[in-house]
DNA sequence: TCTATATATGAATGGAATTCATCTTTTCAG
DNA sequence: CTGAAAAGATGAATTCCATTCATATATAGA
């Protein structure tokens, strides 16, 4: 039951403040260049090595006019404690290193990960090289399976599932999106009343979309030309570019292609999406360096972007 | 001016505590032995373990049912961290031992050493093998020498030389003693008053103690029989042993030989030695461990004398 | 002798480490 | 299946130790 262990068993060792002071007190000859170092004062190092000299029973320092010598105690003890020191120093690298290596698997939604984060990552494996970001693409419904990811960017209404820790990413803008000819077609699409000539690009898990935004336009009544629906945003605005039809997407997935010129924004009207979008993981995974890397870096990016308000 | 050194400048290491924590839950596999050898509670381990493995960014231990088991990280860390401690451990006994270890210079009036310390040293030895005792016995009058000596039992007035430090032992008795023999002669030795007839030993240190112990006698006007002077009051004593004459010595000097019937004691009345006795050293070399470990066992020997009450 | 620099020291302070009280989870016995 | 025991987690309160502050002391150099 007990353990019969030599070397180790309840040693009580000086305190570490102490130690670490009587260490760079040594390294530099000086009180006054180990507060410094230490970011203390030289009070404060004067005490803690009186107190190290007291309990251990031998002066380490031999007082001189403008600097301090080890006595013989403290040069056979310096050796020690600066190898002590230097391990820990080193193991607390390498494991917070190894922290911050190997991979992280992200599920995302393919159109996310096409138009916003794919784009995007290169920056963050810059930053990061450690880190390898592998990809799982999900369709639009999919949950978060943390068992699969140890992140996942999602949209939800209630960010509430049992062990998840969710971080709130932004909330975004929904509007309609075709191709510059579509908009230019016949008499134009000026109007949201005009949208009754031609189809709405539909998403199975995002049928309301269409209801609520056209309620916002003040055409709540209209209903448009039956359309094929989709699995996904990507396919729906792939249609969209190829003139198939008018799409409802969120402004961060559109950015690129408005930018582009590939689709154009014919209304002004704009509606919040419902579900908010989190970057998900196990509740107890919080705080894992990948993790926070990712997080970390996330934030900042969409700070950055201005599609993101 | 700044000290460029690659592996050691300004590291800033995890806090002591919470690396002890780790050293031995990890050695335990369980938080609660851990805080049982450390003498905290299973909260504070608990605490500062989660504090840790916030700071490195990932989990140290898999909590399970009833015990707890070190991850890839935690198995990685753990060997820096043991090895380190067992070189603070090891240094620091090294240390403590070294300060413990060597010669302990003492100086001692001639009689103190002879009639009192001697007899007592080897229980000193004994619990101390450790430290060499010498002793440098000095005649009465001395003054302690710290470039000579460590540590010296001496007796003075005031007790404030700059530089020293002083622990006040005890306070001695006076008294007459003289050999059996003499104390029987003639008609006795039963009254002060009788001393007249008798040679009065007395010390070149200490010639007032005669003039003060007749007077708390109750005989001040009387003058006894001329005496050479002695240097110590080891002379004096041998030769009250050998029936020249009655000496005038402190109890814990002649214990001893009253006890042996080498010497009697004639009279009650005692007088307090207006010198008093201390253990005097450097004041900055107070709390070494050689010299405290003297201090504590003349403590403890003086304590357990009654000779020296 | 005066100044600059370095360490020592006692008292006061602030904050981190610890405890306390309580909860949750898991195992094992009956 | 229920209840008890054992281990760990957690938030709030507390305690104590490290630190700072203010000041003293000591030495070298001008």
């Amino acid at each position: 039951m007990a353990d019969i262990r030599l070397p180790t068993p309840g040693r009580p060792l000086p305190p570490l403040a102490a130690l670490r002071a009587f260490e760079a007190a040594a390294r530099h000859s000086s009180f006054r260049a180990a507060a410094e170092e230490l970011a203390i004062t030289q009070s404060a190092v004067s005490h803690q090595i009186a107190g190290l000299e007291k309990r251990l029973g031998t002066a380490l320092f031999r007082r001189k006019a403008r600097r301090v010598e080890l006595t013989e105690a403290g040069s056979l003890y310096y050796p020690f404690l600066r190898d002590a020191f230097d391990r820990i120093a080193l193991g607390s690298s390498l494991v917070r290193r190894q922290a911050q290596t190997g991979e992280l698997m992200t599920q995302v939604y393919v159109t996310v990960a096409v138009k916003w984060l794919i784009p995007r990552l290169h920056r963050f494996q810059t930053a990061h090289p450690d880190i390898l970001v592998r990809m799982s693409t999900s369709q639009l419904d999919w949950e978060f399976d943390p068992e699969i990811a140890d992140v996942g960017i999602i949209s939800t209404r209630k960010a509430d599932r049992a062990g998840l820790h969710y971080t709130h990413l932004f909330d975004a803008r929904l509007f309609p999106v075709c191709s510059p000819a579509v908009a230019q077609s016949g008499t134009g699409l000026r109007q949201p009343v005009e949208l009754v000539n031609h189809t709405l690009l539909q998403l199975y898990t995002a049928e309301d979309d269409w209801r609520a935004w056209l309620e916002a336009a003040g055409v709540g009544q209209l209903v448009g030309r039956a359309s094929p629906q989709f699995d996904s945003y990507l396919l729906a605005l792939e249609a969209a570019i190829e003139g198939q039809g008018i799409a409802l997407a969120p402004h961060f997935m559109v950015a690129s292609d408005l930018k582009a010129g590939r689709l154009v924004k014919p209304f002004a009207v704009e509606i919040r999406q419902p579900a908010r979008w989190y970057l998900a993981c196990r509740k107890e995974r919080r705080g894992e360096a990948r993790i926070e890397c990712f997080r970390t870096w996330l934030m900042l990016e969409i700070a950055a972007d201005p599609a993101m308000r």
